[in-house]
RNA sequence: GGGCGCAUAGCUCAGCGGGAGAGCACUCGGCUUACACCCGAGCGGUCGCAGGUUCGAAUCCUGCUGCGCCCA
């Protein structure tokens, strides 16, 4: 072996500070225009729309972990040579920022009516200046390589325009109509909700069981929500049910009001549930309208807009849930409380912006009808036009597309796009187009609602693409390739967006594929959440850690259909990796690591050349398809034990002793580690970006490795003899390691060690490799050995022999060989009992029953050579 | 109430018909000339329970138990 040459410095600083880089990197390559998008190139497409952030809203770990995917699957593709548009942009959010802004305002002891409508807006608008879009700042931080020329707000002008030239079709083909109806009721929104933005809970209530009517006539039904009795219009029994029969038609005594309801009879009621008897609210119950419509009941509004009661009376102008404690007390006392249970655990609806409890309420809304919507958006999936992954979660969508209701998109807000809506003064009804002109003169008056965020939203693949024109972006950019989102967002950005993407695009899918990742959750699985304070900032990890560590944690952890456990640990282990990166590429560039010098033939490489580039090639197919099926986290592992376990721990070490060589040797050595490393920055470039462009551009030279071209494997056959002879070395290196920690061998202390066998094994080219990583060195005059062991290899048993300069310690000498026996004994028994069992050797396939044999007789073979070594062993 | 999913090493999860795996944690030994954010070695599992199918089951089927999610 020759001396250790001394090691050239490199440009790289000798730690990875991504603090300290990071931001300057990210300009450069926005800077660079790598992220602008052209509509008029030749290259194929490939185009995500950014699920918009809420205007009001910042990173957390499930926006982080949806951009670093499709981060991921930009990059790669505009590796691969696509023409990539990754579109970035927000939506206005309209309950939240209203309730953002009007906090404000009541900090300034002001309403919203206080200012009027146009200048809540426009204060609004400044709310949005100053303060919205904290995201994308983030959004740089996490690398995120979107096209910013292209951002859009879903209140832009141009996304408006969209919004009222969909609704203005809708509404032409009777898909959007306006009735009266129960819907979800948010008293402190002061606004309708759609089905999804309810959220339900088992809460602890009180079920209370009242009397109505008297004596004979007397029928109990049972509520949890006493107070809405002061809007009662009926009682509804089965009319199967005996026990009401003689009371159907008749009517009794509403209490406290002295009403007089009647006793409708009707299918829907369930003679097994409680009493039998439901009481029937037509105008604060969905299946109370329903029996009302059914019996032509009247409908009494007993609540106004924020639950306060308005029914005439001692319980007017006490809020809801003072009122029902008020009206039980009152039953009571008329002796009318039959049963109360308490706790009653019952399900709950809650605003999903602000957690109230949802009033269901009679109310004028605007609807669209889903049917032929819904239907095409499950179709476009059935047939296969969109792909969902992973397709587990395709019963899930179909599950909800396939029973959805009328959606009610009028929400009373200020904030928001105004309904296209004039009303006459003759009751006429006009929806005006973008470019009509809205009805004028005495009496016209505009609908004063606002649409669902989700309406326009829902445009957003078509509207930000610059539909209703017809632009180079749509024309180039749509479908878009891929939607990624988390699964919870199934139903609100999947459904709709496909729903409206068909309509506007005349039946053409909106995405060719969904990924559906899971949410996070924290080191023991639980749901985060401020309560519980087990809430992980992605922030706090990009400063800490950096960008690419916390995007390597969230792709690790991103199996499909599952959710995620993330901890600190687990941020604090990718950092690690990304310094074993870096580290590893300095000592590859000090080396004299090149890819400007082509590897050379194969005849000309050695075993653990050709066995890492063969590996090299495995992983780039590997890794493809793990990509192609939004495999993340096998692929982020799968790049993780090739860099760590094989590159740095096997490949690095051999190529040491192939550099101390020298010449022709060390150059080609030279070629392999930077061809290899080459590779591996490429492969993981998607994920990490600004580590391995540092690197990258050191190793090359060349301008960034965002335009680099993605790794294709080589497709030169696998050399497995290479491969069996390195498996060799390393199983050789690792029992003489085992032996040398068993018998207590200081890690850096030389041993004096003779081999025998080696070349009978095949490895006589890898002598210097295993003495210098197995810590050996020439047998001296005075060689004395003191213990030996034999590695049984593919080729032949090689024996090593060691002059420990001492006692052996003969006790760990035999735990040790009987630990091996155990194993081999255990392995011959098992072979045994199968090849012992006639029905085995005849039915398994031939393949497996000689694998067996072949295992069978290895081990048999160590056992008889275990035995006779512990045999040898001196006693004591 | 209806539907779906999950139960594998201390923790988080892969594996889904023929030799129980990874990361982290833990134990022991090391500043071996890229890296102590490291290196080397090791410990650790009747694969939830009970049946069934099969030559063979962590892997397929049925039931049970526990947990989670979605919808009503």
């Amino acid at each position: 072996m020759t001396d250790t040459p001394t090691l050239p410095s490199t440009d790289l600083p000798p730690a990875w500070e991504p603090a300290a880089v990071e931001a300057e990197l990210y300009q450069g390559w926005v800077d660079a225009g790598y992220f602008t998008a052209d509509a008029s190139s030749d290259k194929p497409p490939f185009t995500i729309v950014l699920p918009p952030p809420n205007v009001t809203g910042s990173l957390h770990m499930g926006h982080a972990l949806n951009h670093t995917v499709m981060d991921a699957l930009t990059r790669r593709r505009r590796m691969q040579g696509y023409e990539v548009l990754w579109l970035p942009g927000m939506d206005h959010a309209g309950i939240a920022t209203q309730n953002m802004v009007e906090r404000q305002l009541a900090g300034e002891g002001l309403s919203r009516h206080d200012l009027g409508r146009e200048k809540f807006v426009e204060r609004v608008w400044d709310w949005k200046a100053e303060y919205g879009g904290k995201i994308l700042d983030q959004m740089r931080r996490i690398g995120d390589g979107v096209d910013w020329s292209r951002e859009r707000f879903t209140m832009d002008e141009g996304l408006s325009r969209a919004v009222q030239t969909v609704f203005k079709r809708l509404y032409d083909d009777q898909l959007i109509y306006r009735a009266e109806r129960i819907i979800n009721w948010c008293p402190r929104c002061r606004t309708a909700l759609s089905d999804i933005e309810v959220e339900h809970s088992e809460d602890e209530g009180e079920l209370v069981s009242i009397r109505y009517g008297e004596g004979e006539n007397a029928i109990v039904v049972a509520t949890t929500r006493a107070e809405t009795m002061l809007g009662d219009t009926a009682v509804a029994v089965h009319p199967d049910d005996e026990r009401y029969r003689h009371l159907v038609g008749t009517e009794v005594v509403l209490p406290l009001t002295g009403r007089r309801i009647p006793v409708v009879a009707d299918e829907h009621v369930d003679p097994e549930f409680g009493t039998g008897a439901v009481k029937v609210t037509p105008a604060h119950d969905p299946n109370d309208f329903e029996i009302g419509r059914r019996h032509d009941l009247p409908s009494i509004t007993v609540m106004d807009t924020t639950g306060v009661i308005t029914a005439s009376g001692p319980f007017e102008g006490l809020d809801r849930f003072e009122a029902r404690p008020a009206v039980v007390a009152a039953l009571r006392e008329e002796g009318r409380i039959v049963a109360e249970k308490r706790p009653y655990l019952h399900s709950v609806g809650h605003c999903s912006r602000c957690d109230t409890v949802v009033e269901p309420r009679l109310s004028l809304q605007w609807w669209v009808n889903v049917e032929p919507l819904a239907r095409a958006a499950g179709d476009a999936v059935r047939d296969g036009r969109t792909q969902i992954h992973p397709p587990e979660l395709a019963k899930r969508y179909f599950d909800w597309v396939d029973n959805m209701h009328d959606w009610t998109i009028s929400r009373q807000l200020w904030w928001g796009h105004r309904i296209p809506v004039w009303y006459g003064p003759n009751d006429e009804v006009v929806c005006v187009g973008p470019d009509e002109e809205p009805p004028s003169g005495e009496g016209w008056t505009q609908d004063p609602d606002v649409l669902d965020t989700w309406f326009s939203s829902g445009l957003w693949p078509v509207s930000t693409l610059g539909w209703p024109a017809r632009t180079a972006d749509l024309a180039k950019f749509y479908p878009t390739s891929v939607l990624s989102t988390g699964y919870d967002i199934l139903f609100f950005w999947v459904a709709r967006m496909m729903m409206f993407g068909l309509y506007a695009m005349d039946g053409k899918q909106p995405f060719d594929h969904v990924y559906l990742h899971g949410l996070i959750r924290d080191a023991q699985g639980k749901k985060m959440s401020k309560s519980r304070g087990n809430v992980l900032d992605p922030l706090d990890w990009l400063d800490r850690f950096g960008a690419d560590a916390t995007r390597f944690t969230l792709a690790r952890g991103a199996n499909p259909g599952s959710d995620m456990a993330l901890a600190e640990e687990w941020a604090a282990g990718s950092r690690n990796f990304c310094t074993k990166l870096w580290n590893a590429s300095r000592f590859a560039l000090m080396n004299g690591a090149t890819i400007d010098r082509p590897v050379p033939d194969r005849a000309e490489l050695t075993d653990a050349d050709r066995w890492i580039l063969d590996r090299a090639d495995a992983l780039v197919s590997e890794v493809d398809g793990l990509f192609e099926g939004f495999q993340f986290a096998k692929l982020c592992d799968a790049l993780y034990h090739f860099t760590w376990d094989l590159y740095c721990d096997w490949y690095l070490e051999l190529a040491k002793t192939q550099i101390a060589e020298g010449g022709a040797r060390a150059d080609a050595t030279r070629a392999v580690l930077g061809h290899v490393l080459d590779t591996v920055l490429r492969l993981l470039h998607p994920v990490t970006p600004f580590v391995t462009e540092v690197l990258w551009k050191s190793l090359t030279g060349r301008e960034s490795l965002v335009v680099a071209d993605w790794p294709r494997a080589s497709g030169a056959p696998a050399d497995d003899e290479a491969e069996r002879r390195i498996d060799g070395v390393q199983k050789l290196i690792t029992e003489i390691r085992r032996f040398r920690a068993d018998q207590g061998v200081k890690p850096g202390q030389k041993v004096a060690a003779r081999l025998s066998g080696v070349a009978a094994a095949g490895l006589s080219a890898h002598q210097a490799a295993v003495a210098s990583l197995a810590r050996l060195e020439a047998p001296g005059e005075a060689f004395a050995p003191s213990a030996s062991l034999e590695i049984p290899l593919a080729d032949g048993t090689v024996t090593v022999e060691l002059d420990l300069s001492g006692t052996v310690d003969v006790a760990a000498e035999r735990k040790r060989l009987t630990k091996d026996l155990t194993v081999a004994e255990k392995e011959l028994a098992q072979c045994d009992a199968k090849l012992g069992n006639p029905k085995f050797t005849d039915k398994a396939p031939a393949d497996v029953v000689a694998k067996i044999r072949t295992r069978r007789d290895t081990a048999a073979a160590e056992i008889t050579r275990i035995q006779a070594r512990i045999a040898a062993l001196p006693a004591g």
